[in-house]
DNA sequence: GTCTAGCGTGTATGGTATACGCAGTATCGC
DNA sequence: GCGATACTGCGTATACCATACACGCTAGAC
C-alpha cells in the first residue's frame, strides 16, 4: 500500500537497515549479508578491490558464486555495502567541544577512517542518495556538532559539502601516492619534479614553474597532512566568519 | 642516457604533450592518439563511459582493436587521456579580476567543464600525479591566480586541494542525480525524503532529523548550485582572511 | 638490395557479471 | 498429517571484457 509498485531502494540496503522482516518459508538461510559484506571487505584488505568478484566472495564463504545473488541484485550494491561497513560509524564526540573543534575532529575521524581501508577511496563517488546506515551516521553527526549554530540546515548541508570534498581530495591523493602498489608508481612519484620541470620548460606554465622554483614538489615540500589542516583550517575559518555574522 | 631503464610516464601521455620523436623506420601509422581519443570520447558523449570498450572504440575509428594498442598500453592510459581531453584547457582569464574573483572564475569553469560531459566525473579519481597537459594547465591557472599573493607556493596548492574537493563534491553529487539514467533513479531522489524520515524514526539520527523537519531536503530546499556558491564562498573567505593575516 | 623495426590484424586466453532453470527444503493453509 | 508453495543454494550458459601473442606486410636504414 505504501510504496506504489516496486521499492526504490534496494532490499539490500533495507536489510542493512534491519527494516527486513524475515521471508517464512523456504529453507534457511545459509548465509547472511552482514557475512558476505565482511567476507568482501576481507578480501579488499588483503588482495585489494580488483580482487573482489562475486566468484572470489563466494568461494571465501564456502558457497558458490550465485548463492550470493539470492542476498544482493548486484554487485553494486555489494561495493555500497562495503563502503558502509569498512568507514563504519562515526567514533562518539567529546562533548563540550563547541563546533569548530567538533568539525576538525569529524573530519580527521573521516579521513583516518577512509585511510584504514585505502581501497574505500575507489569507492567514495556516490551511485546515488546517501542511504546506508553507516553513511548517514556521519551525516548526522556533522549535522549535530552544528546544531547549536544559526546555520540554516541548508548551510549546514552546504558546508557538509564543502568539508567532505576536502577530505576526498587529500585522500585520493593521499591514496594515489601511497595505496598504488603497482611496480613503478614510486618511481613516478621520484620522477615527477623533473617531469614537471621538463614541461614547464620555455615560459610554459608559469605558474606551476614558479611553485616548483619555490620548492613546492622537492623532497622538503610539507607533508601532505599539512595540507590537510591548512585547507580545513580555511574552510572552518571562512564558516566561523559566516557564523558570527548571523549574530 | 637521462633516464635508467624505463621512462616514469607512460610513452602515450608523452605523447600528449608533443615531446615524442617521431619513429622513423616502418610503415606509415593510420591512426593518431588524438583520433582515437576524441572518438573514445564521442562514444562516451553519446553512450556512456561502459560502452567505452577498446573494441567499440576500435570499431568507431575503422580499425581493429588491437590497433590501438600501438598507441596505448592499457586502456587506463585511454582513460586518463580522455579525461584529459574532455574537460579541455581552462578558458582564459579576464584581466584584473583580482585572486579572489579569479578563483571563483577558475571553480565555476571547472565545475562547468566536468558536467560539460558528466562521465568525466568518474574519471576524477586520480591514478598518479597530475601529468596530461589540460589537466597541468588548470593547476597553472590556479597558481597564477593567486601569484600576487603573500601565500607561499605549499599553501597554494593546499588552497587547491580545496576548491578542487569542493568542486568534485558539488559535480559528483550533481552527476548522481541528473547523469544517472538507469530506471528508478529518478524515483529514488523523489522518494528519498520519505525514506530518509523512515530511517530517522524513533528518535534516531536526531540531526539528519531536524534538518528534515526544516525543509533541507524538500522539493524547494535550495538548488544544488546554491550549495556549490555557499560553500565557495565560505572557502575564499578563509583564505581571503589568512592571506590578509600575511599582511 | 637486403635488413629489420614498426605496423595492423586475427586468434586465443582467462577473466568478469549475471540470467536461467533445477532439485531440494521448510513452512503455510488445510 | 499433507500437499502446495515459496524460497533456498547451485551448475550451467551467455555475452562481454582487456590484452598476450604470432603473423605477414611495409618502408626507411644501411
Amino acid at each position: 500500500m505504501d510504496s506504489e509498485s516496486g521499492e526504490a531502494f534496494p532490499a539490500s540496503i533495507e536489510a542493512a537497515w534491519g527494516l527486513r522482516e524475515r521471508p517464512h518459508k523456504g529453507p534457511k538461510r545459509g548465509l547472511t549479508l552482514e557475512r558476505i559484506v565482511s567476507a568482501a571487505v576481507k578480501v579488499a584488505d588483503e588482495d585489494g578491490l580488483d580482487a573482489v568478484s562475486m566468484s572470489r566472495v563466494g568461494n571465501e564463504l564456502g558457497s558458490s558464486t550465485m548463492a550470493l545473488y539470492r542476498y544482493l541484485a548486484t554487485k553494486d550494491e555489494l561495493l555500497t555495502l562495503m563502503l558502509d561497513a569498512a568507514v563504519g560509524p562515526p567514533p562518539p564526540l567529546p562533548e563540550g567541544l563547541g563546533w569548530r573543534r567538533g568539525l576538525e575532529s569529524w573530519a580527521t575521524s573521516m579521513r583516518a577512517a577512509i585511510l584504514a581501508h585505502p581501497w574505500t577511496v575507489h569507492l567514495l563517488m556516490p551511485k546515488g542518495p546517501p542511504a546506508t546506515p553507516n553513511q548517514l551516521a556521519w551525516l548526522d553527526q556533522f549535522l549535530q556538532i552544528l546544531q547549536d549554530t544559526r546555520l540554516p540546515a541548508s548551510a549546514k548541508l552546504a558546508t557538509q559539502l564543502l568539508i567532505s570534498g576536502h577530505v576526498w581530495s587529500h585522500v585520493s591523493i593521499t591514496a594515489a601516492i601511497t595505496l598504488d602498489t603497482e611496480p613503478g608508481s614510486l618511481r613516478r612519484w621520484r620522477e615527477y619534479e623533473p617531469f614537471l620541470r621538463r614541461v614547464t620548460g620555455g615560459g610554459r606554465l608559469p605558474g606551476l614553474r614558479a611553485a616548483l622554483d619555490e620548492g613546492a614538489f622537492g623532497d622538503d615540500a610539507g607533508a601532505p597532512d599539512d595540507h590537510f589542516v591548512f585547507g580545513l583550517e580555511r574552510a572552518l575559518d571562512g564558516v566561523e566568519a559566516h557564523i558570527r555574522s548571523l549574530g
